[in-house]
DNA sequence: TTGTAAGCGTTATCAC
DNA sequence: GTGATAACGCTTACAA
């Protein structure tokens, strides 16, 4: 019950020095060339006395908390909070912790997270955040901190990356669309930077490409749900002549489909549609839709594997690596083969 | 760039102690009665150099790590992940943190947990568990850390819980049914000790009572979604006279919902639907679905709130106390007026 | 009003 | 093979 037994109790016990203890605890028994006899003693007594290691005082000692700060825009996001759970198991497998933040998109909250985080000496970071925190971030990485970064590529800063392969998954995607009949396909996206989406761009138009289609794209000038619906209105309304469509995020997928709630429901019936990122509802509706899964297990697994290979490492001079790891296309009612026009 | 500045540097560097930069970081300077002039000179060191304390020091000395642990069935699940953001953001806001874990339903892993946040002296606990790991739970709650649980009940646990007033929700929803005119409201849940479910069945049963209504009520023995969809297929089958139904859970709603994929869609289009729990699929399908919703944000600063007071009280013998807060029920076109048979 | 020094629980250097 | 002991950076009782 009384939860105050030190190493210095078990030395006491043991009639030994806690210098031995320690060693049979860190598993430098044999190295230290401890007799048998007094380690299995020690051992005996630790697991009689229920003895729990402070690892406050370790780390105080090696300067290595053991713990990961993980840092994403929002932790209430699906795709955030089931990379979490991957997360969580892998570093726990390894005796690591994560600490976590919400970083919205105010700098200065992002400024005091990382502060708090560097306060309490977190080990490393695996970090994913909105856009307008690349200064925070960029100092943070050139501080030689272990950064790992996942979901989104800072074009100015150097650091590892995991990331989906957008690319390879609109590629896929595409080819799928064409290879069941589809003629004109198009591209719903967002007018942005943002690396990953410029990618799933362009995995669409080599698609398109390499058989000799014309690539048809949309790009929506993202304000509000309200205002991207109203765009796909119109540019479905001027293109009749599509039969498919392939939206490049969740929520643009979500505010195409709202256009069946305000009675536009027509301009989707005829359409092969393709989401990338899976959410429930696509399972759901009729017909169901054919979507583009993020790995997440790999990508969380990944993600923590590259971190502990920092975090292990002992010079920071080790290449930066970039990881993509592919999606899968699950492949449901909505992009059949194609009988209407064959 | 050189980050390892220490209450020492300072100390030097402004020609005075490190008791007093101590007591001027944590505020004390007036009631240590420490003149302006250090004062001053301390925090201008402070903030050229851009010193930090090291909080493992700190809680080293102070026995305080400033760290919650969070500790849920599954923090992929919506709710438990929406709820972490607020915990976040209540807790950061008081300068704790919040280490996390899902706990899944084993006994082992959970007991391992316990056990590397007790290592690592977290201050307190918010749980929120799958049942079976009472027994752990328990002692850890009788060890005297201050704990606070939250959504579920357990029975056999004195603590603070923090709950949804289930009771209040499904009375008020089953009122809202009968005040639209339905004559027949079933009730699908599961058959379970569960506290919740069962103050969600009272609430509905109240409800119907206090209006000379009879309760139908459908208990599935929850093995799996197939099963239970088939359950309520059968259900509804049976009772052609219902004209509305509230499904107790989150899971259940989606149950019932499948019988549309499976042809069986003319099953529920006469009637009502309430959903305990609200989710995304709700809004969008037609007609959209009324669901109770559980007041996240509510909960979430609850829970912080009730935690930081047993953090911060000294003695623990304060009586344990007991939350509900209410949900609120989010009206859509599904609960329309009966117009039919009125 | 300010400074000295002990001590929190470890780890790891060095001496024996 | 094993044991003193310093050190990690901070807080705080006590001394001055």
């Amino acid at each position: 019950m009384n939860e105050k037994i030190s190493i210095k109790d078990i030395a006491n016990r043991v009639g030994t020095s806690t210098t031995t203890v320690s060693f049979v605890l860190n598993g430098k028994a044999e190295e230290k060339h401890i007799s048998a006899n007094i380690t299995a003693k020690v051992l005996s007594v630790v697991a009689e006395l229920g003895y729990q290691p402070n690892s406050i005082a370790r780390s105080l000692r090696t300067g290595k908390s053991k713990i990961i700060g993980f840092l994403v825009d929002d932790i209430s996001k699906p795709f955030f909070s089931n990379i979490a759970g991957v997360i969580d198991q892998a570093a726990s497998a390894q005796g690591y912790k994560i600490i976590f933040s919400s970083t919205g998109s105010d700098k200065k909250r992002i400024k005091e997270i990382l502060s708090m985080f560097k306060e309490r000496s977190v080990d490393g970071y695996i970090i994913a955040t909105a856009e307008g925190l690349e200064e925070e971030i960029g100092a943070l990485v050139n501080s030689g901190t272990p950064v790992v970064l996942f979901d989104r590529y800072l074009p100015n800063i150097k650091s590892d990356y995991i990331l989906t392969n957008n690319h390879g998954a609109t590629f896929d995607a595409t080819t799928h669309l064409i290879e069941n009949g589809y003629e004109n396909i198009a591209f719903v996206t967002i007018k942005t930077v943002q690396k990953q989406m410029l990618e799933r761009l362009n995995g669409y138009t080599e698609a398109l490409q390499k058989n000799g289609k014309k690539p048809q794209v949309l790009e929506i000038n993202y304000q509000n749900s309200e205002q991207a619906t109203l765009a796909i209105q119109k540019f479905l309304e001027a293109h009749k002549e599509l039969d498919a469509v392939i939206f490049a995020s969740n929520y643009l997928t979500m505010d195409g489909l709202k256009l069946s709630r305000f009675g536009k429901e027509k301009l989707l019936s005829g359409l092969a549609i393709v989401s990338f990122d899976d959410f429930e509802l696509l399972e759901f509706i009729k017909p169901s839709i054919t979507a583009i899964q993020q790995p997440i297990q790999e990508l969380g697994e990944k993600v923590v594997k590259q971190l502990l290979k920092r975090l292990k490492a002992d010079t920071n001079d080790t290449e930066r690596e970039t990881f993509n790891i592919d999606a899968s296309l699950c492949i449901r009612q909505s992009t059949q083969k194609n009988t209407v026009r064959n």
